[in-house]
DNA sequence: CGGCCTGGTAAAAATGTTTTCACCCTTGAA
DNA sequence: TTCAAGGGTGAAAACATTTTTACCAGGCCG
């Protein structure tokens, strides 16, 4: 569906390059690694060139981060189901910025047992993400828990509900609570304080109610 | 070929993590990033964990560079799902009778996503079940909660593992305990009194170790 | 022509990462 | 008791890697 832009011969090459050193390498290349193999003497070239593929949505990259290149892989059906299994996406890093737009790239398919889906939710709105702290103890929720979210506005989110919410770039649940022009975030466990911010705040980016969860034990 | 010597608790831990981090992430963790997992503040602490690591033989690394470690792993096929989707089976009834050949019949497919199993847990060895009390709320674990169990004789599960046990056709999951030639099973909630069994008392069936949990929510 | 995109060189600045050095603590075997 | 191995803290040094800034050149298009 992301019908990506076509890439330039030198930008393919680069694509390629990643995606070969990737797979033999177990680790992605760095830029003055990338700039070697195209014979490049500036690191700024290899840069240039990685902005672009980024732009158009073959790879995504973590900033400042030593090879924080991933390659956006699309094809792989994996298998054969009516249209594929029932999935849903995991941003590979998650920030306020990828949350924004979690679904237009770096992501990776997160199979969900239908039966733990609430009814009524669609799949197509979710995402799935690794909870951060604990929180959410006394509600079962626990730190490293795949939780299943549904991608929704804070003002459609029901008082009380369990929500994820990204504090700084952190991702927690916390049950939430709109009042007095404000969102309250409480945790279930006493010893985290209750945090309350402004709707406007940047600090603080609700994704939406917990639909599911899995854990491995 | 490679005998590899015993890893230490700790030692595994960080080789797990390299592993999974490596597939999640697409590239092998940092020493700092490891550390932070770990709840280490000195890197040289990881430092030490990897150097034993390599010399046991489990990682191979390159000095210097950035990410450069290298997951000697003799299986690992990452994804590839070719003959159909990860599933368990569930019985549609649980009694001792069915759990005891709980393949024979009643039973229909429950996907699993495959980054909730615990590495070295073969599908084909588990099923899932409906937890059936909230005995278990202190770890995490509630009524109702889909969990996946790997079916197992009792004398071959450890002490403190979460098992799935059936009390006269009611499926709960506790923590067990072989000792003085009987099973105790100890719920976490302290107003659930344990319980302690002959292991040839029909009233009590031990399927396995919990290995996985989902829940709707 | 002039503007814009793509792709480059060079060098410095800003970060990230790994190593090393100097100590400390606990545990279990000699 | 002493010693070695496994694990840790902290801080500094040594590298590796990514970003930024400045400047340049060719192709393409209106």
């Amino acid at each position: 569906m992301p019908v990506r832009d076509r890439l330039t011969e030198r930008q393919n090459q680069v694509f390629e390059f990643i995606r070969s050193h990737a797979r033999d390498a177990g680790r992605p290349p760095t830029i003055v690694e990338i700039g070697r193999h195209l014979g490049l003497r500036s690191s700024n070239g290899v840069h240039k060139l990685l902005v672009a593929l980024e732009g158009k949505g073959y790879i995504e990259r973590v900033r400042h981060e030593a090879r924080g290149i991933t390659v956006l892989d699309d094809d792989a059906p994996m298998f054969a189901f009516d249209d594929g299994p029932p999935s849903v996406f995991m941003p590979r890093a998650v920030t306020s910025a990828v949350a924004k737009r979690p679904l237009a790239r770096g992501r990776q398919p997160v199979l969900v047992e239908p039966r733990v889906m609430p009814r009524g939710v669609a799949l197509d709105d979710c995402l799935a993400v690794v909870v951060g702290d604990d929180g959410m103890n006394g509600d079962g929720i626990r730190k490293n828990d795949l939780v299943v979210v549904e991608e929704a506005d804070w003002s459609d989110v029901p008082n009380g509900t369990a929500v994820v919410v990204l504090f700084d770039d952190r991702v927690v649940v916390r049950r939430f609570e709109a009042a007095n022009g404000r969102l309250h975030f409480r945790a279930s466990d006493k010893t985290y304080r209750a945090e309350s911010f402004d709707p406007k705040d940047e600090a603080c980016y609700v994704v939406g109610p917990v639909r599911a969860l899995m854990r491995r034990l």
